[in-house]
DNA sequence: GAAATATACTAGGACGTCCAAGGGTTCGGA
DNA sequence: TCCGAACCCTTGGACGTCCTAGTATATTTC
């Protein structure tokens, strides 16, 4: 979509700012635009790799979980909460992935208000190769160093803490 | 929408991933998750911050840019590589602030192809009060310690060079 | 035990992003 | 010169995200 600009946009922004006298906030600004444009890349990558699965990362992640929960299935109150989006997001997902018959629906055993969600046999079969293929073709290559990935962990896995996404160690 | 979960979901996947013998890229795939949330949290604090302004982020960089352009506008193709975004965003977003009295479209004086966007003085006015409001309100108090944020923007602007972002220095 | 409150999910709508396709304009090589 | 290729913008559609509101079921409180 973009032959690559012969400047880096977000060094130009950073620039401006300090030109404008907003220097004390000059750097933040530009390790958060940073990240939101690293999020671009990274989740289009993703998407073109899933893409061949009929799956959006989204619907991915959502698959993801499932394989790896106990028993099999959980409330989806409980999916959106440890993907960290909003409810009707999940609703959504789960939709179209039972739609496409990956995922299915079942009542809780003793709470009427609770659907259950979990794979069948197909939703299995699909999340197992996607994930070969997103750790071959994405992960494997991230473009991150090793110290690079190191220090994202730390520095992020802080932020979340303190932004109260967990309170873990 | 979400009290802390007692756990860090990232490094539950990331412990998911090294038993199912995946660890070799356990610790890429645990930062790159860790980015996606990152820029989930970051974007919901920046959108609160715009929404008194009437605005969303995709039209406050719109706003931003145009305020930092000589001659005060820009085409809209290149408005679309700056912000690195596909060209009908920038159409969806022309169209809302133009709608609001925001921007204005002109024709390019020797190009037929043209379109120019420029700021309209209420453009101009609301940008400046929204700028002010997100460098008080988020970088100022952005979440990262200054060792954070040059990490993050060293990190971060090797990974874009190198995913073709830009080809500065 | 009944009313008030809390929780779980879903419906409808706004918004941003992308892709595919189409119409207009300009450029460049035969 | 002129005609195909390249470029610019817009339209229409698919998706994901969130918000608000509504319904149904549990839990708490009195």
């Amino acid at each position: 979509m973009a032959s690559p600009l012969p400047r880096d946009p977000i060094a130009d922004a950073r620039r401006n700012w300090e030109r404008h006298g907003w220097g004390d906030v000059a750097a933040p600004m530009a390790a958060i635009t940073a990240i939101m444009r690293t999020q671009q890349i990274l989740l289009a990558r993703i998407e073109d790799v899933l893409k061949p699965f009929g799956l959006t990362f989204a619907r991915y992640e959502l698959l993801a979980l499932l394989s790896f929960a106990r028993g099999g299935s959980l409330p989806m109150s409980r999916a959106s909460a440890l993907l960290q989006v909003h409810p009707t997001s999940v609703t959504n997902a789960v939709d179209r992935l039972e739609q496409a018959g990956l995922v299915a629906r079942s009542p809780h055993p003793t709470d009427g208000r609770t659907t259950l969600i979990g794979l069948t046999a197909a939703g299995r079969a699909l999340v197992r190769r996607a994930t070969a293929a997103l750790n071959s073709e994405v992960f494997a290559h991230s473009g991150f160093t090793d110290d690079d990935v190191e220090q994202l962990i730390s520095v992020l896995g802080g932020f979340r803490r303190r932004a109260g996404d967990f309170t873990d160690p």
